[in-house]
DNA sequence: ACCAATAATGAGAATCATTTCCAAAAGTCC
DNA sequence: GGACTTTTGGAAATGATTCTCATTATTGGT
């Protein structure tokens, strides 16, 4: 379980956080690495599983400072808790299979061509609607692999 | 505020309930209506806004009921609180326009040829991944027309 | 219509993810 | 190194939602 953070995305995430007079203090990096490691959005659970000694309110704290610098997305499904993962600018652009059993979530990606078949029906659903659009979240809900 | 449900509407929903063996009493048909009524998904307080007398346990406990027979679907956006519509089942399916700013939430539709080219790509991904699909949700994130 | 049996209601208490407090510890800058 | 500012961590507070349970409404049989 080697908490590694590829030197480019930690740079970059250092820029964002100085940029908003942030600091990138042990425990954030340890909170982004978590993040990275895992395949996903990821629960408090996870993350408290996948770091154990880092205090439970200072995760909180963290991800909602990591959020307001977008550094982080927080993402609630449908279940009890929310899911945390690093934003798209930091990775890339996905979407999420949902499972509506054991309400694990897993990224998926669609490719340029239905990307922007779908993009170009939003911006005009928006315009119709006065709406300016910022972002797309899009989601299938259905069974996981493992749920059968 | 006539908290009017179109009869064929009335039906479906009594035949969901008492294929449940749950009953259709005055408060649940006037939750339903407030649903009816709204124009997208409603949180729970604009829910108590339209029908004041209907008391907020005996509203979540309902919307809970729904919810498990299939009548009403709960959606968690982002913000504190959940949101509550009538199932597609018996509406249409539709998306959602999300305000970042003022949280509130607009109902949009795309035309069939655009669901039916995403929903041609959303099975491919699926099937990849082991995932049996449901449904998907796709929800456009912006600044409503009111927050400009 | 009346009765017994069963389900739904309502007011408040309980739950639990998330936030907030605040004194102690760490980082920053000169 | 020292003063200053930010972050931390443990525990208490918050607030949307759920549960409890005595009371009330609804149903089906007569």
């Amino acid at each position: 379980m080697p908490t590694d953070i590829p030197t480019d995305l930690d740079d970059e995430i250092a820029v964002l956080l100085r940029r908003a007079e942030q600091r990138y203090t042990t425990g954030r990096r340890r909170l982004v690495a978590a993040l990275h490691n895992g395949e996903g959005p990821l629960t408090l659970g996870q993350i408290m599983a996948a770091e154990p000694t880092l205090p439970q309110s200072s995760v909180y704290r963290n991800l909602t400072i990591l959020e307001e610098v977008g550094i982080v997305t927080r993402i609630v499904t449908n279940g009890d808790f929310a899911r945390y993962e690093l934003a798209e600018n930091l990775t890339e652009h996905h979407h999420h299979l949902i499972c509506t059993n054991c309400g694990d979530v897993a990224d998926f990606s669609l490719s340029g061509r239905v990307e922007s078949t779908l993009d170009r029906a939003l911006a005009e659903s928006a315009r119709t609607a006065g709406f300016t659009p910022t972002a797309h979240r899009l989601d299938l809900l259905g069974t996981c692999a493992d749920c059968g």
